[in-house]
DNA sequence: CATACCGTCTGTAGCAACTACAGACTCAAG
DNA sequence: CTTGAGTCTGTAGTTGCTACAGACGGTATG
């Protein structure tokens, strides 16, 4: 037992991966390349569950290089601790600032389609305000 | 009077729009391309404020091609509010998609980072929440 | 055994919206 | 006349995928 293999299609489903995008990670050495039975790419539960580490990484929007620091991290026999929350709080900066950004651009175009639906105004607002005559 | 031209390092500076980002502008038509002295473009008022314009929707996070048809509705006779207000709406519909998912990224970055400075915590909090055990 | 058909393979090109050169030219000031 | 800043074209890089094309592999059914 033990040494179960999956195909790509199989990774693909189980991580919610898609096809492509694990060969593009492979490709960029994001994850290690696997075994082949023939020409196909055969993987193994470890596979997996690194997949899913990048994946869940992805989804709060960590960026590749950022990944690749992490799994060095979380592969490395000393404790990572601290290196992993300076990597988190550097990223965790970033998503506040487009936060900010886009909680200002919500604002605004939430004001600007408002006084478009009032209709008391002499032009369109929304062009109106990006020519900000 | 009235035809006092400028070159594009003055364009950029009147509109915080950088040089390479303007002559990208005209190449994908954005922009028109304006009159030339010999080789150098040479621009007008009309040129900045239909590129403050740009600046501002690309600001506002528009696309370019929802710029492109606000460009087309303002320059349009008919009175243009109600697909402009579409474009918006539209627009803020994806903004505010954008902002659920970064508030919940900023929620869970957050909550690592805080769990990481306690340091109560066995392994690393976000190599463990990444791994999802 | 043949056929069909899905899965997989490599390699390349495309997307958005810029940015960054290289290498050549132009123009105004000193 | 020289110097140096500004500008020109054209191409390639960035990030993180996605979308083919065209060729093969493996299996299920008749």
């Amino acid at each position: 037992m033990a040494s179960e293999t999956i195909a790509i299609g199989d990774l693909s489903r189980q991580t919610g991966c898609n096809i492509e995008t694990i060969r593009y990670y492979e490709r960029i050495g994001l994850i290690p390349k696997p075994e082949r039975r023939g020409t196909y790419r055969r993987y193994v539960q470890a596979d997996v569950d690194r997949l899913r580490f990048v994946r869940r990484a992805r989804g709060l929007g960590f960026a590749i290089e950022e990944i690749r620091a992490l799994l060095a991290l979380s592969a490395s026999t000393r404790t990572p601790c601290a290196e992993a929350r300076d990597i988190a709080a550097a990223h965790l900066q970033g998503v506040r600032t487009r936060l900010r950004d886009l909680r200002r651009m919500e604002q605004i175009l939430a004001a600007t389609v408002r006084a478009c639906e009032a209709g008391d105004h002499a032009g369109c607002p929304l062009i109106d305000a990006l020519n900000m005559v």
